[in-house]
DNA sequence: CCTTTTCGTTGACTTAAATCAATGTCTGTT
DNA sequence: AACAGACATTGATTTAAGTCAACGAAAAGG
């Protein structure tokens, strides 16, 4: 189907994330290969699992559109959260190593990724160099990221760490929202609950509390949110309001 | 108080992380270029500052001997501790991404380490290909150790905390450690606290409950342990025993 | 459209950990 | 060796968050 004249098509080229995708750090010239090395547009339904914790893991996922929960199943039933993902967040970095998912990943929303096995990525980073510049800056960026969170996590009351999370989830959703104090949470209370390490009565009570004053303002979905007052809630994030 | 001693020796052959150190990842016949690469034997005093929050942020460096802990300063004179580092750990990947120190590192005993600095790294990258994988492996492990402690840290109770938080010193004590039930804590009870997200009262209190259940024995120094039942230490740990 | 189920909120009560306060014990200094 | 200051432990009390239970609201499914 395709001669050497024919223009190779790319999904690359017309993915709004690829100005900070693997694309970037390829060569113009090169850059057909990166169909080689990029598995493109799969879709999951919400509820969906992208991978399953104990299986071997041999590849990372780009997240095109939607989220992603990654979470560690416990004995008794119960669930541990262990990250939310969205819109250009890398899934499964942390498995590169011992090659083993260490959780399990389903989606939150229905969604689209991107995979990339690690075999080809390591073949593929000696002819470009600039893959690995990209390995290495996104690593760093995710281990300051969990360090953020760790501090968000333990240490603050349960309004801080809503408040923290609140922000921190707005943050990342700006990079493509238009409204920049709308939130869209595609997680459950539970999960939320969960991954900020309280009851879910708390989580609830404090999003009441967040909405009383005035600080968010809460619109007929669960999932939908504004922020109507950024200062009062950033001073609830650092603890000097109760 | 702060600030390196004049460095020793420049000689990474005769040191005993060489195996899991920079010279592994690269050839034999050019491992004479590790000295261009790694500034060795740097010594740094008890308290001694490795570097501080804000500045620019130039090297990772590796622990040879002793430890260090990560902290955040806050306004009100508290600190918020980020994370504790014992031998061969590598101290500040969270900072390559953006060249700034995002926390303070200070050595909690007579320690020494070996420095290099990120532009060296990359530039060398290109002449040593596997360094780059090193980087991949090491980030990864880092960042599925802090997810493990983001487990550790939220949801559990303080006796599972310092359980956990026990054990996974030990673990990583072991590696150069002849007596695999000795623990050696280099950090204060504040310290362990404040990284557990606990106050310290409450985290003294859990101490003397592990002893008085014949769990862990308690040495005259406050620094010095043993694990005498691991297996209640770790039933301690996943919260079955409390 | 109405029923069923899941999810989120609110209230009453309990509990684990924080705080306040006092005491004990190391560590480093002269 | 004796002292000062920092560090660690223990006790009494308070408080924030957890648990148990009921209710309301939104999805899902026929």
């Amino acid at each position: 189907m395709s001669g050497p004249n024919t223009p190779i098509r790319n999904d690359c080229d017309e993915c709004a994330l690829a100005s900070r995708c693997f694309p970037a750090f390829i060569s113009v010239e090169k850059r057909f290969r990166v169909t080689q090395i990029i598995t493109t547009n799969l879709t999951y339904d919400k509820t969906a699992l992208l991978y399953r914790q104990g299986e071997k893991a041999k590849h990372i996922y780009i997240i095109k559109f939607g989220s992603f929960k990654t979470y560690i199943s416990n004995p008794n039933g119960t669930e541990y959260i262990n990250g939310f993902y969205m819109t250009g967040d890398i899934i499964n970095m942390e498995s590169v190593d011992q090659g083993i998912h260490l959780n399990s990943a389903s989606a939150l929303e229905n969604s689209m990724v991107c995979k990339v096995s690690f075999l080809r990525l390591t073949i593929l980073k000696d002819e470009f160099p600039t893959l690995a510049n990209m390995a290495i800056k996104v690593y760093s960026q995710a281990l300051a990221l969990s360090q953020d969170l760790l501090k968000c996590i333990s240490k603050q009351s349960a309004t801080s760490r809503l408040a923290t999370f609140l922000l921190i989830i707005n943050r990342r959703q700006n990079i493509q929202n238009q409204d920049p104090d709308k939130i869209y949470l595609s997680m459950s209370r539970q999960d939320i609950a969960n991954y900020l390490g309280l009851a879910i009565e708390t989580l609830s009570r404090v999003f009441t509390r967040l909405n009383e004053s005035g600080c968010i303002i809460k619109h007929n979905r669960h999932s939908d949110l504004s922020i109507h007052d950024r200062d009062l809630l950033q001073r609830y994030a650092s603890g000097v309001e109760n």
